[in-house]
DNA sequence: ACTAACATGTAAAGCGTTACATGATTTA
DNA sequence: TAAATCATGTAACGCTTTACATGTTAGT
């Protein structure tokens, strides 16, 4: 049976009860451009997905359909020109905007949620070489400083548009994020070169 | 029909493939002591929690089932004198030993997942009002500055334990993570009040 | 002509949670 | 004796991903 995931109202305030997600990629859409499932995804990875996990593609097509059932917005089929592929796009509706306000305003905020799949496996460290264990966090400082650096570029691509004054603040935020997350791996591979020296492992 | 989420071979090393979520349960049992589910869930909280997302009861007991089918755990059922009940406790087999330690230095480390639901609230301002984003800031900085505090009393916790060295050094992580958190907050608290400032709105 | 990337979806499977059921033990 | 907490589970639900299907466009 098909899924039956609906957008019932809430009893409490009207609003359509969703997931953060259906939110998320609503709150994609309140910036104000007609953009497709694929530019979404796109946009979202470069944007929200600095700290907030962007869904995968046929997740988002499936949010948008919900979004659309619900009436918070519409779509239509852009034939783009002679020799180019026509697409779907979509835009947030009147409705939508006021529901999605409603939710940021009032909708309790949810936790922050981390799974450090680094940090797990240094948490084991019982069960690993160190030679292993510096490999990890040397990837991991790779990974933050990279993700610092598009951080960094792309606070540029926000800037001379005002309506991205928030979006720009958050990447400003990602961007200190991501070089504590550096940090904070050389500090560790110190505390664990201690470790070891005590122990007179791997001089 | 039931969950037939098994634990077949993988064709490649011989280890079960299984979600971290398992292995990470797994890992909860390797430092020898055995444990309740309930205990299980209880010491996951304070120790893996703090950076990697603790699962709920009901899905430890399914991992410990899941587990022991597999033969990488065993239970026993202990009567713990007159006027207590009993109680299902479970241990790390040698094979679970065995698994773990490959899983440990040979699975591709899991990629880092932040879901930060205040910096998604934050990342809208432009649907909301200036004191509403200061108190989610608020409420975060002590959520963080909250966490910090008990990374740093279990970290006493964790000392005079020689079999506790990794997780004590992950705890340290910790405290410094969720002081960098609070730290940010600050400073997005700081970037907001300019913006704010140079728009001559909540003067 | 062939390949890689673009683009839009559907279907199936599994991860993980919430809600519920049950009963014992402790505290007020 | 009532309520809260301990303790162990089951069932249903739904979120999310992976795999698949399909066709288009651009580069070589």
């Amino acid at each position: 049976m098909a899924d039956a995931r609906g957008a019932e109202e809430s009893p409490v305030d009207g609003r359509p009860n969703l997931p953060v997600t259906s939110w998320a990629v609503l709150g994609l859409l309140s910036f104000g451009r007609e953009l497709s499932g694929y530019d979404l995804k796109k946009w979202a990875d470069r944007s929200m997905g600095f700290f907030f996990w962007s869904p995968s593609f046929s997740q988002i097509y499936g949010e948008l359909k919900r979004l659309e059932t619900a009436g918070l917005a519409v779509s239509r089929i852009v034939d783009q020109g002679t020799g180019s592929r026509s697409k779907r796009i979509y835009a947030i509706t009147e409705a939508g905007s006021v529901a999605l306000r409603g939710w940021a305003r009032e909708a309790p905020v949810e936790p922050m949620v981390l799974k450090h799949g680094p940090m797990l496996r240094l948490w084991l460290g019982h069960l690993q070489e160190p030679a292993q264990m510096r490999g990890v966090l040397a990837q991991h400082r790779e990974y933050a400083e990279e993700m610092r650096r598009r951080a960094e570029v792309d606070i540029k691509a926000a800037r001379d548009h005002q309506e991205w004054v928030y979006p720009a603040v958050a990447l400003k935020w990602a961007e200190r994020y991501y070089q504590a997350e550096r940090d904070l791996a050389e500090g560790m591979l110190e505390d664990l070169e201690q470790v070891w020296r005590e122990r007179g492992e791997d001089a």
